[in-house]
RNA sequence: CGGGGCGUGGCGCAGUCUGGCAGCGCGACGGUUUUGGGAACCGUAGGUCGCAAGUUCGAAUCUUGCCGUCCCGACCA
């Protein structure tokens, strides 16, 4: 930690309104650059990174192609959609020297219609879907909530090209659950509600909401759907049944928000099940049909040999903004709580007596213990009074942390706490990384 | 865009009404004593008081304009 760069706030900076923005800023793990535009300091940037690589993991399983598109994008393919006059003040515009029409991409239907109508002929190359995780810059008019609801984040878009209906409608099956499993694997209870398909268009979508105190959507669901879990459950992706089964399952308890609330349907659930809370958008799926194929000539020849607009569909996952939601979703009166798959280290190694000669060996040989164990260990090596570091390691979040004291080191013991429970374990160093390792194994 | 705040050292704030040496707490740095839940003492550094113009002998303070930022509303894949 005496090499490391983590500003620690001990009071509280005047403009954070919520927990989460709250405490990424007495962490450090942030620092607003303007308003909804922030610098991801290091603490922040490893979480944003675990965030991001689960995504990846998670689309790569469902058989999506990974790739990466620019941030400005030329205006030109916007008026070919229509959509430069209609996106309004939210697209920043920008121009070049040569005083051509450039825009912050907001989001990249067409620049990936683009690149598809370019390369694709057949329908024997579909289905196709391509993604990237790239930053986004939407001018918002009220920016607020810290990473929450910025003007400029980082979002996971994917596209799918499919030759009709049916197959897109499995694609959007298929982001069902691969969305799924992974607000799963980041300790979140996202529950997917059917929603208003906004300026993105089309007429089938799902938001995933996170339930929180602080979330600004006002949602009504059946309770039924908190208890579905994927968990282990191998599922081919490429198995329509299966896709269609889970999205049945997931879909069937009622579930909305606002927008497409309905009372009538909300009141025939049994009253205990009927639950009404506040939410946080998290992703959403989409299936247009041709709504940018047709104006933009995006076409395949089908089996009959005719060319047939392609069926598309997006879908978002706010990766800056899951940073925000964990945090809303787990913390306590002393800090963030971080599930184990996304903490930005997995243990914080506690040295009580720095400058004692027993403690500071113990302390730097756990340390390679525990990367020998393939863990990120944070080590606090400051010359500190012990409860201003179990203060800092509580506030930071880590699962875990190994204290190293003078009374225990001298019998060879440490020991072991969790940050959810506060149970400690009083163990020999190499037990604790052992226990360690086998905590984190698989994640 | 409408309404309301705020802008003074890294952070939190007082001082502005009523013009007269730019302050407090935390943090930082150095030293000493400490070390099992945000230590104590001594010392040091750090400020174009958001920017510009104006009024005045004199402006953080008054006037005008601008900028930034936060909150409520409208907006929001």
């Amino acid at each position: 930690m005496s090499k490391y760069f983590l500003p620690i706030l001990k009071e509280t900076p005047a403009e954070a309104q919520i927990v989460s923005h709250r405490l990424m800023l007495r962490a450090g793990m942030i620092r607003q650059a303007s308003s909804g535009i922030y610098s991801w300091l290091p603490l922040g940037y490893r979480v944003l990174r675990k965030i991001e690589e689960i995504v990846h993991e998670e689309q790569i399983r469902a058989g999506h192609n990974p790739m990466l598109m620019p941030t400005l994008q030329p205006a030109d393919l916007w008026r070919e959609s229509g959509r430069y006059e209609d996106y309004g003040e939210e697209m920043l515009r920008i121009s070049d020297r040569h005083g051509r029409d450039m825009l912050y991409g907001p989001t990249n239907e067409e620049l990936i219609t683009d690149i598809f109508r370019a390369t694709v002929r057949s329908y024997r190359e579909l289905p196709l879907t391509l993604y990237h995780v790239q930053w986004k810059f939407r001018d918002e008019i009220r920016p607020r909530f810290g990473v929450m609801r910025g003007r400029e984040f980082l979002m996971k878009d994917g596209y799918n090209f499919d030759v009709d209906r049916e197959s897109a409608i499995h694609s959007y099956n298929r982001h069902m659950v691969s969305y799924i499993r992974t607000y799963e694997r980041m300790g979140l209870k996202a529950i997917p509600m059917r929603a208003d398909t906004g300026p993105i268009g089309g007429d089938h979508s799902h938001e995933f909401l996170v339930l929180a105190e602080t979330g600004e959507s006002a949602v009504y669901f059946d309770n039924r759907i908190l208890d579905l879990k994927l968990g282990d459950r191998v599922v081919d992706h490429d198995d329509r049944d299966v896709c269609a089964a889970i999205m049945n399952e997931w879909t069937g308890p009622y579930a909305r928000t606002e927008e497409t609330h309905d009372p009538a349907a909300f009141g025939k659930i049994p009253e205990v099940r009927q639950t009404m809370s506040r939410a946080i958008e998290v992703g959403q799926i989409f299936y247009f049909g041709t709504k940018y194929s047709e104006p933009m000539g995006a076409t395949v020849v089908n089996a009959e040999g005719r060319p047939v607009p392609v069926h598309m569909g997006s879908h978002g996952i706010g990766v800056s903004r899951l940073a925000g939601a964990i945090i809303e979703a787990s913390h306590d009166d002393r800090g963030i709580v971080w599930p184990e798959s996304v903490t930005p280290f997995h243990v914080g190694i506690v040295n009580l007596k720095q400058g004692d000669g027993g403690t500071d060996s113990a302390s730097a040989r756990i340390y390679e213990l525990a990367k020998g164990a393939g863990l990120d260990p944070l080590y606090d090596d400051r010359e500190e009074r012990a409860g201003a570091k179990f203060a800092t390691m509580d506030l930071i979040g880590l699962p875990w942390r190994i204290t190293v004291g003078p009374k225990g080191i001298r019998s060879g013991i440490v020991e072991l706490t969790s940050r959810r429970t506060g149970e400690t374990l009083e163990l020999e160093p190499e037990m604790a990384i052992e226990k360690l390792r086998l905590a984190y194994a698989g994640r």
